[in-house]
DNA sequence: TCTTTTAGCGCG
DNA sequence: AAAGCGCGCTAAAAGA
């Protein structure tokens, strides 16, 4: 093995090219995949070190290999997916530095070529290898929540063929097909990050965010009153629900729209739906508490105690991330609701004894990045500050262009250019959105168009593609007939028109969103590597990583962070990319001091 | 009665 | 004239 060199030490490890085979390059190549014949039993592939093979490996034998595999060669592993493996190694806290996700890059290289939905997991791909036809994905054991993927209902390959065997093969079928994209290196890069994202996400669960459950059930007691058994209103919930009928005279349950509907209208009051906006300005006494109602029950039902007891353990909140798991290549969660914890329960979180929590997010992330994807240079210009809005407003009214909106407010310059960016950004056209946008584009032409092509593509039928590659899925059939033959009636056609613009308004957002996913993915892979032990991610939400550190060391962790950002940006928009990516960071203790 | 869909709202 | 993106989760409503 003296052989096998180092791999460099590049921070996301996108550089490794393994085509025609494991370590000639000098790469070490590891491949980990569950026996076929046998459940929980494992096997270690080094393509051209066949002394290194292992099989039959039990859950803690492969994590004491994989630990010394790790350490003397730092490879880039290479898992038939991250979320199945990786948890039996972090069991026995064995840490890797890269890796490869086949069914991730499957995914990606399906979108790519306009293959969305197909299944992706490691039989499947296998099967596309083959020229036979794929299996369906196994997916995810509802009971559980686990992944299933090598459990009793087995990983879909064919009799005889081996996990590792399978992944040497889709391995390099991937490269070929990677090496066929227009940007061969960034479709590198977009693997190695979404890969190594994988693997923070795996990392995260098990660490978990720390959560203080004393803090969370005072919270509630104090909330609701004390806690009943699941299914029963708690008493302010009761109490609320009671002022609500007393108000209207007659039993209404708030938990029901269509009661609230009827109910206000029997008082003379019409609204189109019981949001909570629609009826936040109207002037009758069953509102008040109804509102209260409609924000308490809401915390109740979503982060309540079954939440509680369900979701944190030992004061850690371990969710389960979904890496990739918006198309636009976000994340998603499955279970716990982890990207949607309310901001009145982030006082529960807190850092342990000694120890910050270190948070960051990233100002204005989706506008720098239709900046940089764009090449404006005078938005860039404005770029520099760190309050975008603020520094857009002067580009956009300085000199006292106003434009025909009445009542107009210098104190409002700011929330204007904000609708006029995100007008841009999502395709908003209502209220004063319109000329807004008309106003941006005079002053920002690049930037502008750059998501109005994105716009008429989509509405064309066209994918759209982000800066590293990842691909808009191709409009459904139904979507086709419906916009693309002569339409028989004027209501057709105006039909066709709206779907054509409900699709341009999303792939016009995708270029955008999916370009800001390309870089936290990158963000995340070079962060995770670059943190000092024992400081460590607990937290990733979109365009905000929480890292929890030892005091000593928060500084430190937070001068990582603003140099990954920065080397997340150089990697996507290269070293001259004129876009500032400020970073708002802040130590504390608690997460709800950090805002 | 059980399952699927909808309305509403939390997050970015 | 009106029309802004992406998710997950819960209880109620609708459907089978």
């Amino acid at each position: 093995m003296a052989a096998v060199r180092q791999y460099p030490n590049h921070p996301v490890g996108a550089r490794v090219r393994t085509v025609g085979g494991g370590a000639q390059n000098g790469h070490v190549l590891v491949i980990v995949g569950a026996e076929a014949s046998q459940e929980a039993a494992y096997a270690v592939l080094v393509p051209g070190e066949p002394a290194l093979g292992r099989r039959g490996l039990a859950p803690d034998e492969l994590a004491r290999y994989a630990a010394e595999l790790e350490r003397e060669h730092s490879p880039r592993w290479v898992f038939p997916a991250v979320e199945s493996v990786y948890p039996v190694l972090l069991r026995a806290d064995v840490r890797l530095r890269r890796c490869h996700d086949l069914t991730l890059a499957e995914g990606l290289l399906l979108a790519h070529e306009g293959r969305n939905g197909e299944p992706r997991e490691l039989a499947a791909a296998l099967a596309r290898a083959n020229g036979t036809e794929p299996p369906p994905d196994v997916g995810y054991a509802d009971e559980d929540r686990h992944p299933t993927l090598f459990d009793a209902r087995g990983s879909g390959l064919p009799p005889g063929v081996n996990a590792v065997d399978a992944a040497e093969i889709v391995l390099a079928e991937q490269e070929r097909r990677i090496a066929e994209t227009a940007f061969p290196d960034r479709m590198r890069l977009l693997i190695a990050a979404e890969s190594a994202s994988a693997l923070a996400a795996a990392e995260m669960s098990a660490d978990g965010l720390p959560w203080r459950a004393d803090l969370h059930a005072a919270l509630l007691t104090e909330l609701f009153g004390p806690r009943l058994p699941a299914g029963q209103r708690p008493r302010r919930l009761v109490e609320l629900a009671a002022k609500v009928s007393a108000a209207f005279g007659r039993p209404v349950n708030p938990d029901s729209p269509p009661e609230v509907v009827r109910a206000l209208s029997r008082a003379g009051i019409e609204v189109p739906a019981a949001r909570a906006h629609l009826l936040r300005d109207i002037d009758h006494p069953a509102i008040p508490p109804l509102l209260e109602y409609k924000e308490l029950a809401r915390l109740y039902a979503a982060n309540g105690w079954s939440w509680l007891a369900d979701w944190v353990s030992d004061d850690r909140f371990r969710p389960i991330y979904v890496v990739g798991g918006v198309v636009s290549g976000r994340w998603a969660s499955r279970g716990g609701g982890a990207l949607q914890i309310p901001k009145t329960l982030r006082t529960c979180v807190r850092a342990d004894e000694g120890w910050k929590l270190v948070v960051a997010d990233a100002a204005q992330l989706e506008p720098r990045v239709l900046t940089a994807l764009s090449g404006d240079r005078k938005l860039a210009d404005v770029a520099s500050s760190t309050d975008l809005y603020a520094s857009l407003a002067e580009a956009m009214f300085a000199g006292g262009h106003k434009i025909a909106i009445k009542h107009w407010d210098d104190r409002d310059d700011r929330a204007r250019a904000k609708i006029a960016m995100l007008s841009a950004m999502y395709g908003g056209t209502s209220g004063e959105a319109g000329p807004l946008l008309a106003l941006l584009r005079n002053r920002f032409p690049e930037a502008v168009s750059y998501v109005e092509h994105a716009a008429q593509a989509g509405e064309r039928g066209e994918r759209v593609r982000s800066k590293l590659g990842r691909t808009s899925p191709a409009p459904s059939e139904a979507w086709r007939a419906l916009t693309g033959g002569a339409s028989d009636s004027a209501a057709d056609e105006t039909q066709a028109r709206r779907a054509a613009r409900n699709w341009g308004r999303f792939t016009r957002n995708f270029v955008v969103q999916a370009s800001a996913a390309d870089m936290t993915a990158v963000l995340l892979a070079t962060l995770r590597q670059r943190l000092p032990a024992p400081a460590h991610l607990v937290f990733f939400q979109h365009d905000e990583v929480l890292v929890h550190t030892p005091a000593e060391l928060a500084d430190e962790v937070s001068k990582h962070i603003e140099e990954s950002v920065a080397e997340a940006a150089s990697l996507l928009f290269g070293a001259s990319c004129p876009v500032r990516f400020p970073m708002h960071i802040a130590s504390v203790d608690c997460y709800a001091d950090a805002k």
